[in-house]
DNA sequence: CTGTATCCTTAGGGATACTG
DNA sequence: CAGTATCCCTAAGGATACAG
């Protein structure tokens, strides 16, 4: 059965397809930390559950937020990954307002508080390269 | 007792705050909808639930996202309006950008539509005059 | 390694009645 | 009008065991 939207507002729209706890921080793995693989998204400092890493995988999925690939290289293990699809990678921008946000409103780690640098920096540049990295 | 984070990370903070399916709801009826009243609030789109409302309202203000005011000019029915701290009118690029990535996703009602259309033209002007609006 | 399944607890939320 | 309070149910989530 289709999802019924509670109105056909693009805020909530969008607050239905992602705005849980979980489901933008394994695009933002995706994006900022390299990550690929289910034990990656595990490992991450928020501790997901691994049912709920496994609901919300699903999720991303069927929203088309996400994509598997399977990585034929290996024929042994079958090594599963999670890439973006473009309309995951248009999410970017997304992510990088609300670090904005974040920052100004305390100290973040030094990682985070470099890209926020760089945001603030020439936001155009950084956009376009982690799509790039992420796209490839 | 205070607020114990899961992680440092921007992200997650400010998912902490206003993850969830409602809050952003709020700050959107307030910078679109002109909305201020517990009263406008409920007749939204979406129908919250009187006590969500409420857990919500308290949440906001106490992260300093929205602020409650007084108007003082009627004695009789003291009347209660929300407005935006500066803290909450930062969250309008936030805001912006969620709406351009849903507007890519689907088709929007033609006021939400305007919106987008005008964050496309120039995005910087939309944010000052939304600012404008709802510091003033 | 990539998940499912299960159990159990808590948080979120709908409906509605009620209060200052 | 601006909320609180209550009841009751479902979804979200943590912990852990297990399967391909």
């Amino acid at each position: 059965m289709e999802h019924v939207f509670r109105s056909d507002c693009p805020i909530n729209f969008a607050l239905e397809i992602f705005g849980d706890k979980w489901s933008l921080l394994i695009v933002r793995d995706i994006v900022f930390a390299n990550k690929t693989t289910y034990s990656d998204f595990l490992e991450s400092n928020e501790k997901i559950a691994t049912n709920i890493l496994s609901s919300r995988l699903k999720r991303l999925e069927e929203t088309g937020i996400i994509e598997k690939r399977h990585d034929s290289t290996r024929k042994t293990k079958t090594k599963v990954t999670y890439g973006l699809t473009q309309r995951g990678a248009e999410l970017i921008p997304v992510l990088i307002e609300i670090m904005l946000w974040s920052g100004k409103q305390r100290e973040m780690d030094d990682e985070a508080q470099a890209i926020i640098d760089k945001a603030k920096q020439d936001k155009q540049v950084l956009i376009s390269e982690l799509r790039q990295k992420v796209v490839a």
